[in-house]
DNA sequence: GCGACAG
DNA sequence: ATCTTGTCGC
């Protein structure tokens, strides 16, 4: 894939939060996806003590949702986990992995949130405005903001709420199974976000782009 | 000042 | 994120 423009991510913590608070203005929070052809997951993983991180993309084949291009890279970060900064530990490495991308996504699922974050931009947002794709953030736990919780059924939701705006939902992908916080990532509305995640989370809580990623990001892991 | 805190 | 065995349930 074409990355549109980078900026610099060996920046101290000041001076990142600094850029957040500048990209933020840049994001676009709605947007329909009609075709959808193909969608796609990307995730990070690590081990330990190493500074080393694995990213993958996955991209699949809608609505079928074949598996059809795998890519893998690794890289090395200086940067370290800090709430709120994750796209500077691990938005590196995935830029890195978007580029031997040849397929077209249509939309971006990532591993963490989108516009609900302390500042509004988490790594769906980050990378969707890099990339200049639409995207959508699914993550496994609360950053900031709080919702109350759905229903036990699969398609019930509850808005993720700070401030008494929305800013996100919390969505019963499985029966049982806990909630994932969805929130609009970039070029895409909260509402044809979680219809995508309802569409794609078959059988499992993860939508299946997402859980592809993990798994072949833990598999890579394991191997190097 | 204290506690919370995606992955 | 990762560390880890068995165990409960379809």
């Amino acid at each position: 894939m074409e990355i549109r423009e980078t900026h610099p991510f060996d920046l101290t913590s000041a001076e990142a939060i600094r850029l957040q608070e500048r990209l933020r203005a840049q994001i676009h929070l709605s947007g329909d996806i009609h075709d959808v052809s193909f969608v796609a997951g990307a995730d990070a993983s690590y081990t330990k003590g190493s500074d080393v991180i694995h990213a993958v993309v996955v991209v699949l084949r809608y609505p079928d949702l074949t598996v059809v291009e795998r890519v893998s890279v690794s890289v090395v970060t200086g940067f370290p986990y800090i709430p709120g900064l994750l796209a500077f530990r691990e938005g590196p490495a995935l830029i890195e992995a978007f580029r031997r991308v040849r397929s077209e996504p249509d939309v971006i699922f990532f591993d963490g949130h989108g516009i609900a974050h302390p500042r509004g931009i988490g790594i769906a947002s980050h990378m969707g405005l890099l990339l200049d794709r639409p995207s959508i953030g699914v993550a496994k736990s609360l950053l900031t903001g709080s919702a109350a919780k759905p229903g036990f059924m699969r398609g019930s939701m509850t808005p993720i709420l700070r401030d008494g705006e929305t800013i996100g939902m919390a969505v019963r992908t499985k029966e049982w199974a806990k909630p994932v916080y969805v929130s609009v990532g970039h070029r895409i509305s909260l509402e044809a976000a979680v219809d995508l995640v309802l569409a794609t989370a078959r059988g499992y809580r993860l939508p299946e782009p997402t859980r592809q990623a993990h798994l072949l990001s833990n598999a890579v892991r394991k191997e190097s």
